[in-house]
DNA sequence: TTGTAAGCGTTATCAA
DNA sequence: TTGATAACGCTTACAA
């Protein structure tokens, strides 16, 4: 920060009071003369207001800290361009959570020791002590990722996703089928809400429910070991990474079941073959869930709000009719 | 921001002036009598210095705009990751590009209005705008991604690279190689350095150079064109995402290449076979990244400041014995 | 060691 | 429509 114009300078430049020149800035009432000579000088010099000082004066500013549990997935990378689709005016500070509770409170704490604005935050997983940060902050605050009764937040079709991979499972009358799935104490949304539909689907179907988790390589251990002891023609993966951590075992012990995946396409278009998938609009979560926040930032609802962001299925090689 | 406690609130507490309480904070001299009291009343009220406040007085801020040309790339999630690494006490104010020239001009401007104290670029290619932009503020700028002589960078080894894969490759004694790179206008450091080392060591090996882009889709396209027109024994992508595509085309085609890319671990072990490529420790280059910003802000070196980052050549089944 | 006071760049109030 | 002036929360001479 060298030596930035400031609205003084502008004054002095245009023979004004500075309050003159930030009534002019804030649209207040200013003679067109006046009006013109700002103008000129405020291009001229290329004036942009101090940030800080504003914030400072006006006791609130637009700057949003977004917790993301990761950085290194296109899911959260679609959601935050989604953010920023929406956006008009406000900043975003995000934050890397790198999927560890401790660093989500620690990152809350920081945030609103940076003063910002408001908190978006994006989780798999809500402890008792973040709960309790979120509700004793004064920012306005909205989550999503899980279905938290008390907070604002936008959540997925998890159970609607479960529901139409059930449907699509049974027009494959698969003969047996592997259940990838994560602990629902770790992940509710994913965990239970997924599997619900799906389970319910398989009512007549023999099945094998094995838990994992979100590491591409855990799953591919897990998934090995079930595919060694039993045969499957079908295997369901609770995420696209998962499935495809069952894909590459299924290479490496020469079998080729079908598989479903949840996600998003572009890592279902990578594997070969390409990956049958319930896919989330998480763009469009984005999008809404930057709405929904300036909802709750400048209206201040007193009845908590819940979006739920709708998918569909799309059908890949990886249950096509060449297997 | 609601009803925040100030420095004036602890020094009233306290009985002391606030700039005691402001000495005591930034470790002046206060005896230990007061440092007690004050430690103690500032530990029950939580209090923390805003910021703004602090940033306005000081004429200067621990917030780093860091502009990223993608962030649905594990590359640059290993970079910020990097950054985060390192870091001691600066915010990072991450801006995406979407590889847009025009956005990450408008990216370096809004972050100056916004009044950041210092600029990270990440880039694949500066225009002369850019460079204009860069040059004309006063800010600490360091960039990353090419070799701009201007400017302090950080560079990734992508000559080596190039060497270190061309070394390999004569170990396979491929008889016709198709090699998939990319417009050394767009991306000098991928699309020129990369090859040099390669193209030397197939001096009397018969190859195609084909030109593609970054994305995965037309990559695999121009591979597909390419691979049904003549037969490959080796294919090289200038990088991961790029290998990927051609295996995919290899698939369709039912041919059997060996294949090497350039990139990182994560999108190399996801697809089948796994992908022999030459992985840049982006990781490492984001914690020196930060590192070189702090000595350009702190220091202000009058020589142009250049690191280079290593990689290695990991070798997996892609070029392994069963192919 | 401590307190007083000025000032960072804004916006808002209130007279003129 | 304008311009003084106070205030936001903090740091920093300088004085006590």
């Amino acid at each position: 920060m060298n030596k930035k114009v400031t609205i003084n300078d502008i004054a002095k430049m245009a023979n004004v009071a500075k309050s003159t020149v930030s009534r002019y800035l804030n649209g207040g009432s200013v003679s067109a003369q006046t009006r013109l000579k700002i103008e000129r000088i405020v291009q001229e010099q290329h004036y942009t207001p101090n940030t800080f000082a504003q914030s400072l004066k006006q006791q609130t500013n637009h700057t949003i800290g977004v917790i993301v549990p990761r950085l290194d997935s296109i899911a959260q990378s679609d959601m935050l361009r989604g953010l920023d689709e929406c956006n008009q005016e406000d900043t975003f500070l995000i934050v890397n959570a790198y999927q560890d509770p401790k660093r989500e409170l620690a990152a809350i704490e920081k945030l609103q020791s940076q003063n910002v604005g408001g908190i978006i935050l994006l989780t798999a997983n809500l402890t008792d002590e973040i709960r309790a940060a979120l509700t004793a902050s004064p920012l306005p605050i909205v989550i999503q990722g899980q279905d938290e009764p008390d907070f604002h937040r936008v959540i997925m079709a998890d159970q609607h996703g479960g529901e139409t991979v059930g449907a699509y499972v049974k027009t494959l009358h698969p003969k047996n089928v592997l259940l990838l799935n994560v602990n629902a104490e770790i992940d509710h949304a994913v965990g239970h809400d997924r599997f619900m539909g799906i389970k319910a689907a398989l009512a007549q179907t023999p099945y094998t429910e094995v838990m994992t988790d979100f590491k591409l390589d855990t799953a591919k251990h897990d998934a090995k070991k079930a595919m060694a002891a039993d045969q499957y023609d079908l295997v369901i993966g609770a995420t696209d990474r998962i499935a495809v951590g069952a894909m590459q075992s299924g290479y490496a012990l020469h079998q080729k079941p079908q598989y479903i995946g949840f996600g998003q396409s572009f890592f279902s278009e990578t594997v070969t073959p390409n990956l049958t998938s319930f896919e989330f609009s998480f763009f469009e979560a984005g999008k809404q869930l930057y709405r929904l926040f300036v909802k709750v930032r400048d209206e201040n609802p007193q009845t908590i709000q819940r979006v739920v962001i709708d998918g569909q299925l799309v059908i890949r090689d990886s249950t096509g009719p060449q297997h």
